[in-house]
DNA sequence: CTGAAAGCGCTTACAG
DNA sequence: CTGAAAGCGCTTACAG
């Protein structure tokens, strides 16, 4: 058996509730006898049950997040961020892989005070309609769903891609390719798609200046692969901007193992704003929402939630950056 | 505020006592009142307070795994099944990305019947105490530590690596690499290369047909680079162990991509007995304990110690075994 | 078979 | 400042 505050009491020569409040470091009790108190707790290892807290005080003070996977290597960084935020804000993090409905009914037995759902829904899967919850719910990337309960955090990505053409343009570059999923099941993918794609107009470039190579798919092999098939091109592009992380870093390898120097062969912009991008042979410039702002948002946004039961559960796009690093150069 | 057995027992007719014994499927209720409790309880959409539930039976069914980082893809598969094999035996799992000790006060605070940690540490951290508790806690790959309190599920490193170095050796093999982190520094790697050196004894090669490759880490880049190194050798091996998963996939691109055929003109088997290995351009023989059978072992094991209090906790090895696919050729 | 009662560890008005 | 009491949602002997 755990130590108690009852067991602190009997010890300490004080009632237990004079033992929670000195714990809970509160006013009414006397300095010297919180100090006795709370030096006896730590001496003692006491760990407070969070059931009987959260019983009573109908607050676990605790979040649960959903991961959908935990193969995806740019979502651990995120992942990491969020527990960081909300510890900052003074609750416990706990996660589950279970799937999100399943996911959601279990933090609602744990009595989890706010839940946090990654949509991260490959075009094969077809959406879940969440679990009816009470619980304040924060969903990650879900923005193309429209009948979510959830309040909704989510990345301007056609910005985004519009903000990626741009940003080459601006360097001198006529020539761009996009490299990434364009599956049309995708509707998260159609939408860099067509940032690009409008990008592209509105610098004035033509379908032949700027063009699409369908990686199919988001993950290292797919980037590799399309990075083998534009080897091979007749006319290659001189910048490249490629969809995810995953897809850049098997780009990236294919290219320079094909003998290309970045940036000077050809300058690469990658969608993902994520840190290990810096850890690549060359450090890839980004674009996309900042991990740290992506996390604090989130943290936020279900922090003001779980304050008030009736804050509004909008969505919220944040707006895309570039992030410069070494892999694009002016022409 | 969620619906509580007090809420069905009213709308039922019956005293909440009674719902609580239909809801747990008491022999002590008759079958129509029980029925017609479940089925309210359904309609409400009744989700049990695990904190108050925990409370009064003194388990929360619940374990927590304390996970090492999120962004290696070889666990995420264990994980997963350990994930699955508690659910089977009627434990909820979370997980927690905080530092062990951390963690598992966390755990403790939450009331988690059991504990899974993953001592997943590079060599470049220290070993940490773990933090004391009284609750039942299973460590993975952590036989090294001898000062453990903790229950140890770990696989047989240097037995598997021997192995390895057998079964090439039965298929023809005479000149033998094995490629993988060989830092003094850990000695989980340490164990992989004394079980190489051990088995090349034992099969009668010498120091001239059977080497070490130092990759100097077990990620991805370290395969590839010591893949290339390889490329250059003058005289290659015949066959390749590599140390892990991520090492395993970066060697292979390599190699590939600078024209060899695995298993044509090198075979390769790896270390690291997990289900991505057959998802890799050639499907990878393994060496090592099947990742359900570890997963099995540290369920069982640690639903063991939670069921008696007072079950040993000593160490579990596993044996590890080849899992044939299509890497490797006789000669 | 059903229900009233005690109690799990804790917080929080309320009396003193 | 301190403590006795009620109560959070639930389970489980115990009476009926």
């Amino acid at each position: 058996m755990n130590v108690t505050i009852k067991d602190i009491a009997r010890l300490a020569g004080v009632s237990y509730s004079t033992v929670s409040k000195a714990l809970n470091d509160s006013p009414l009790v006397k300095p010297d006898t919180k100090k006795r108190i709370v030096e006896l707790a730590a001496q003692l290892g006491y760990q407070p049950n969070i059931a009987a807290k959260s019983l009573v005080s109908r607050r676990s003070m605790t979040v649960g997040v959903v991961l959908p996977s935990l193969e995806r290597v740019a979502l651990s960084a995120l992942v990491g961020r969020i527990n960081d935020e909300l510890a900052g804000r003074g609750y416990e993090v706990i996660l589950s892989i279970l799937p999100p409905t399943s996911a959601v009914k279990l933090f609602q037995r744990l009595q989890m005070d706010g839940i946090v759902v990654f949509e991260d829904i490959s075009p094969e899967e077809k959406y879940v309609e969440p679990a009816a919850t009470e619980i304040p719910v924060v969903s990650i990337g879900s923005s193309h769903v429209t009948s979510s309960r959830y309040a909704i955090v989510d990345v301007k990505r056609k910005e985004a891609l519009k903000e990626a053409v741009r940003y080459l343009a601006g360097l001198g570059h006529a020539r761009i390719a996009y490299i990434g999923d364009a599956r049309e099941s995708d509707s998260k993918q159609q939408q860099k798609v067509a940032g690009f794609m409008e990008g592209a107009f509105e610098c004035g470039l033509t379908s032949e200046s700027a063009f699409i190579m369908n990686s199919d798919g988001n993950t290292w092999r797919h980037g590799y692969e399309a990075g083998r098939r534009l080897l091979v091109l007749d006319k290659r592009p001189s910048a490249v901007i490629t969809g995810a992380f995953d897809v850049t870093a098997g780009f990236l390898r294919a290219v320079q193992d094909g003998g290309l120097s970045i940036p000077d062969d050809l300058s690469l912009l990658s969608y993902d704003n994520v840190p290990q991008l810096a850890e690549l042979d060359v450090p890839v410039s980004a674009v996309g929402a900042p991990v740290s702002l992506l996390a604090d948002r989130i943290a936020s946004r279900l922090v003001d939630i779980m304050g008030s039961a009736n804050a509004i559960r909008m969505s919220e796009l944040l707006d895309a950056c570039i992030e410069e690093r070494a892999s694009c150069r002016n022409v």
